[in-house]
DNA sequence: TCTACCTGTTAGAAATAACTTACAGGTGTC
DNA sequence: GACACCTGTAAGTTATTTCTAACAGGTAGA
């Protein structure tokens, strides 16, 4: 694991609407425009909170058609453990300047 | 552990200067002059890092008086294990909106 | 006194992240 | 056609974080 990719996984987690994004999502799966409704927040920005949760492999989308034929965006998430500490961190600084030299 | 708490924790760490500097505490307790200068950053800035990593409880400073008699604040990193996963996040809002309610 | 270290803070610039507004396009129903 | 849903993006603003430059003050030795 280098120092980039776990600063990203990090980063991706530390948003409030991030959090309740994934408390939402871990209830139930939902489509964008609902979870935007549930959530208080424009569309606009859920997509681009749910483009750095989906970059980070946190969470996943896939069109789906409803009974009506409209397409609808749906997301879940993805179980994952985020560990970090002392030894983790210094693996991944050392890994990072052993490439580097 | 409330949402705001975890944000701070992960945020403090989502850094690669802050990651730098854990790694080379964890090696050996370091002044900050010694340490900015091991890092190649002004101690301004070090400082900045250092404040946030203290604050979120990663590491902690003191002054220590060298035997020529110049005081030396001395940082060490404080061992820790940050453990977040869908579970951890859920009860963390959980926990928010029933306080507020 | 001058030099070489050290701690600590502040004001402002630069870079990044977060957010808003406004689009364009689609399907189905009244 | 008008309305109520939906997806998706781009431009521009605001807020936050990061970083630089500059300062004030201290101790010790040549």
């Amino acid at each position: 694991m280098t120092v980039d990719d776990e600063i990203a996984r990090l980063a991706a987690l530390a948003n409030p609407h991030r959090f309740r994004i994934i408390a939402l999502l871990a209830e139930e799966s939902l489509h964008v425009s609902e979870l935007a409704r549930r959530l208080g927040m424009s569309r606009a920005l859920l997509y681009m909170h749910l483009q750095r949760l989906e970059a980070a492999g946190y969470v996943t989308g896939h069109l789906e058609l409803s009974d009506d034929g409209k397409a609808l965006k749906f997301f879940e998430v993805v179980p994952f453990e985020v560990t970090t500490n002392v030894a983790s961190i210094a693996a991944a600084v050392a890994a990072d300047t052993e490439s580097t030299h």
